[in-house]
DNA sequence: GATGAATGAGGATTCATTCAT
DNA sequence: CATGAATGAATCCTCATTCAT
């Protein structure tokens, strides 16, 4: 009879184990990118076997898309809890411009916080240009999302919202890569704010009275 | 030795082969990144065997290097002789503000035209955030390059030159991920060239003649 | 202990679980063949888990074995049902010639009507020649079984009884798998019946008479 | 430097290589199935690696595709050979009684003699019903094409000719199983050549003038 | 100058099976 | 009575790379 520990087969609850599994996810996802990652190196940081991982998530695409829900509907919670605004309402209250800078503030204040997070959508949203990615259609779908909500709550305050906000999501992303790779060696959230005064210029007084703004 | 061909044609013909094969790298690597492509793949378009290929470029990594500084000659060529400077001068000479702006639209009205390589940079950059990625240290040192550059060309223009430089690089790599997930539907020249004149507002006169401008 | 339901009760939840996952096995066998097909997939099938089912049979193999023998009971209850004849006479009594045809039309005609369950052994059997099938012996089995019972029977009415019993099952088989290639589309029971006619000649009158017959 | 003599890396003609192959799949094929058999298995057994297999064929299902033609080539050949036949002819010339009997009569002769065939196709075949296997249609193809090149062959000499030849096939089928199983303790040209002659009576002179026999 | 043959490592996924509950 | 969680071995296949030719 060798001495081999006959290890112990851990049972843990299935959530709280899928939960551990994402976790770790988005660690290595965000390193890795979808294609440099393997369910290999995902399992044995999970301290599970292969067919383990697997039985949570059936494939890697699975796991994939699994691990964007997961983060959406914690994400969704966070930034409308942060702002105090209800996330059913759809848009449709007026949002002052104070209201609007400061949401935008908000959002990078706790991108700060989490900048695994940050990485694992840097990484993805790229490698999903790729219409074979198979992420490619939710980032399509979030970006049309993300650029529609903004869209209304600057369209009272800027002459051409929907342009206002490509410039202000290109900004961010490209900010947040810059950090990244930097290292998060600089203040994010001191630039971003800079910026953003830059790009959304305080509006005259009366300019949310206008009639119909152009949707551009 | 069969009296084949001359020496000279034959190492043209291997020059030629190289630059084929890089320009379907081009397609390849843009659309799946480094990790997502395979030397098979790119083989198989070149119309070589996989060992054909390694035969000019070694392994994957180095096809990886090649690319990117072959693509870096063109691009450093290209965007002097479209400004008129001296790659040479290191940025020594003072630039006007109009000229400056010129560069930055000159830039962009360019990578309309490639979409491909936009496509090329914008994945392998996000890719490449990972430290242990092989096109990792080259994109720390390009962004440092660039970012010098541009902040010596700004510092008699603006406040805080190191700073917009960032916005500016932000914002330019933030709008051609956009861009690209759009499908190429919106015109990116005229987002960029609006987005530049909120971030870069013209100079009071004389102000180049300030003292010493802070880095940052 | 709950007072959940009576004991006999439940035992006889637990058989005709069996009844049904073996009628499911059925067609996933003969469709895939023992190697072929998975436990998982027939687990799917009769909505149980992977677990549930092996608590039935313990292993794919018993699974198998306990297959063959309840299609076993089955087939041997319908087979004598249908023809008048105890199973338990072991063959000893005398059968006439008429009486040994008609046997020889009924099974045929009783096939037709489950083209699965021919299936199942079509496939079975010529998987099973491989000596290390779990099915082997039982098909060797089987085939002596058989070939000794009709031997019995036609030795009375023909010359070489035990050659004419092959060419009959062989002919029976090979038109079975021939059916089922094409989709049941001709009609197996006529083709059957005037083959038979062809092999198994009207034997003269006096000729169940003779003395010995030669085993061959 | 461990001892571990680095095994000298066999290169074989490619053709040849391909036809080792081929023949050790032969055996494996025929015993497990196409289900039952591994990659794996088949290289080791070659002396190859899994990929080093793969290179040749690509997937296992076009390893089983391209065996089933190479043996079809091959057989062709012998049959048309030993026979005297034009394959090329097509089946227009009329063949007479004697010669067709004396075709059947060779291909079980030759059959014999190379029993791992006569395993392979048995349990391919039967394996190959379900119209999902990779041999499926391959299988129902060449059934036509023999019922019908048999059928034509017999038109001149009986009645219902292509009946006949369902028969014939079906006991040739079917007879081989059994032999195979019964580790071929019997002879099988004995037993084929009398059942062809309970099948295949001598038809009445002048019965090839007769006017159109249906096709069935 | 390029290939054809081969490898070894690793890829994701599926398999039958186990075992505590 | 049956499951949920997990495993270890195996599956086919793809990878980048090698090396003699």
């Amino acid at each position: 009879m060798k001495a081999k520990t006959k290890k112990k087969r851990v049972r843990l609850d299935a959530a709280l184990r899928r939960e551990k599994i994402l976790d770790e996810a988005i660690l290595l996802v965000g390193r890795r990118g979808y294609h440099g990652f393997s369910i290999q190196e995902l399992a044995q940081r999970c301290k599970l076997t292969n067919a383990g991982l697997l039985y949570y998530f059936g494939s890697k695409e699975r796991l994939l898309i699994d691990l964007l829900e997961s983060r959406d509907r914690r994400d969704a919670a966070a930034v409308s809890s942060m702002v105090g605004l209800k996330p059913s309402d759809g848009g449709r209250a007026t949002v002052t411009f104070e209201k609007t800078v400061e949401v935008l503030h908000a959002i990078v204040a706790r991108n700060c916080t989490q900048p695994e997070i940050v990485r694992l959508y840097a990484v993805l949203q790229a490698e999903a240009l790729d219409s074979a990615h198979p992420a490619h259609d939710y980032f399509v779908k979030r970006e049309a999302r993300v650029v529609d909500a903004f869209t209304k709550m600057l369209a009272p305050h800027v002459d051409r919202p929907r342009s206002t906000v490509r410039h202000l999501l290109g900004l961010l992303n490209g900010l947040e890569q810059q950090w990244l790779r930097a290292n998060m060696a600089f203040d994010l959230v001191a630039e971003w704010d800079s910026a953003v005064a830059a790009l959304l210029p305080r509006p005259k007084a009366g300019r949310h009275t206008r009639g119909h703004p152009s949707s551009d």
